[in-house]
DNA sequence: GACAAGCAGATTGTCGACAATCTAACAAGA
DNA sequence: TCTTGTTAGATTGTCGACAATCTGCTTGTC
């Protein structure tokens, strides 16, 4: 019996990568919020049909990046100061469950992981290189949530990631300056490693506060944006 | 002006009548877990084009009761231990976390809505319609996620539902003794009226336990079910 | 000019057919 | 007997066209 795991093949669907695109462009700021999604001219741009697209942004919609009314049309969602902090409130709840559940599973495979993580916010921050600043920091914040063994934990996570990568993405395009090179992640990570629980979680949720507030007072600047058009 | 405060009238797509008939059969346990849903047969079945339906299912899949394989079908997700662990334990957090939301703007409109559901449930159990009961025992308990004017939340607690009401009609279905009369959800009604956050937040912990205790039973029995043939 | 009716264009929803892929059964060879 | 190659059938993925619905403009009327 030879001993090589291989790793799951890739979907070859196109709908599949319609969906990665879709959410990338939607994640990166490149389609904006209120935003509709016209299905010919996409499907037109993308070489496929509008069946696989449809579904495609079937999915999205379940994720909770996009928006649809029935004959009217699909939307990249609307962004309020209130959905933010919805978002964020929830996520300091579920952020002190996570760090709980991942704490008696931390080995050193998990260090490793996070070290590996922790460098790749810094080379990103490094290169200037903010959307995979944006990236690599929400990796290095659901390492927990990976590690956590609960699978429902991590899907609720996941999808609030792709809110989280928004928004912040959408506050990073806004602000022409350039992102903060110190590195803040450097607490977090030492005190994962730590011995004092409470200590990680307390600095989870004042850490992810720090970067939640000028989020929000970015957002409740632009309330009651018009909509776009495609 | 008029002062009629209309209800948003129907979708009128057959893309959500079918996801409404999915996710009624396999909540109802109609579709047994595992069990594949073969496209052909259903769009003959429900007289409708395979675009609608391939639609709906891919929200179902998001929804995280239905699982997709390319090229191989798409299945009912399969009921494990630690699926209903996993969600259990997510479920008491986020339980404590809605109910301190909801804490403080509890009204008298809040305390109606909840003598309504309650009542629901009793009606239920008295005409020992189990499929009805588990619902509304569902939609009493989530009240508070309701009230808790938090979107995210709101849409995390309706994603856990749909397997939450899946896992207890899977249980009621295994065994065929009737359900529990006496109603357990008294203690819980009164104590969101009253004065003492922490006892019901404490309540509604101890109040799930029981039952999924019984739940865990069941599904520590069928693991390892061979996968369904459509 | 204000307003309602009706029409044209654009867009979404749905359909039926075809292409790509998988599964299982069978045959051929070691 | 076990493995490998082949093939037929069934099922999923994708396509192009048609139907249903919406939007905005035009027209006609007062």
């Amino acid at each position: 019996m030879g001993k090589a795991d291989f790793s799951p093949i890739a979907d070859t669907t196109r709908r599949a990568e319609i969906v990665a695109l879709l959410r990338r462009a939607i994640l990166t700021g490149q389609l904006e919020p209120g935003q509709k999604l016209n299905e010919l001219r996409i499907s037109e741009q993308m070489r496929v049909s509008r069946a696989p697209l449809r579904e495609a942004m079937r999915e999205l919609v379940q994720e909770g990046i996009l928006t649809s009314i029935p004959y009217a049309g699909t939307f990249v969602i609307d962004v309020t100061a209130k959905d933010i902090d919805d978002a964020y409130s929830l996520n300091k709840v579920l952020d002190e469950f996570a760090i709980e559940r991942t704490w008696p599973l931390r080995d050193q495979r998990f260090f490793d992981e996070l070290d590996r993580r922790h460098e790749a916010v810094k080379q990103a921050t490094r290169n200037r290189d903010t959307t995979r600043q944006i990236e690599t920091a929400l990796q290095l914040h659901g390492l927990i949530y990976e590690w956590a063994d609960n699978s429902v934990l991590l899907e609720t996570w996941q999808r609030l990631t792709s809110r989280l990568q928004m928004y912040f993405a959408l506050h990073q395009q806004a602000r022409k300056e350039a992102v903060p090179a110190e590195d803040v992640h450097d607490i977090y990570v030492s005190l994962l490693k730590g011995t004092d629980m409470r200590a990680a979680q307390r600095h989870a949720r004042e850490h992810i506060d720090l970067d939640f507030e000028e989020l929000l007072s970015y957002a409740r600047g632009l309330e009651q944006r018009p909509p776009k058009r495609a």
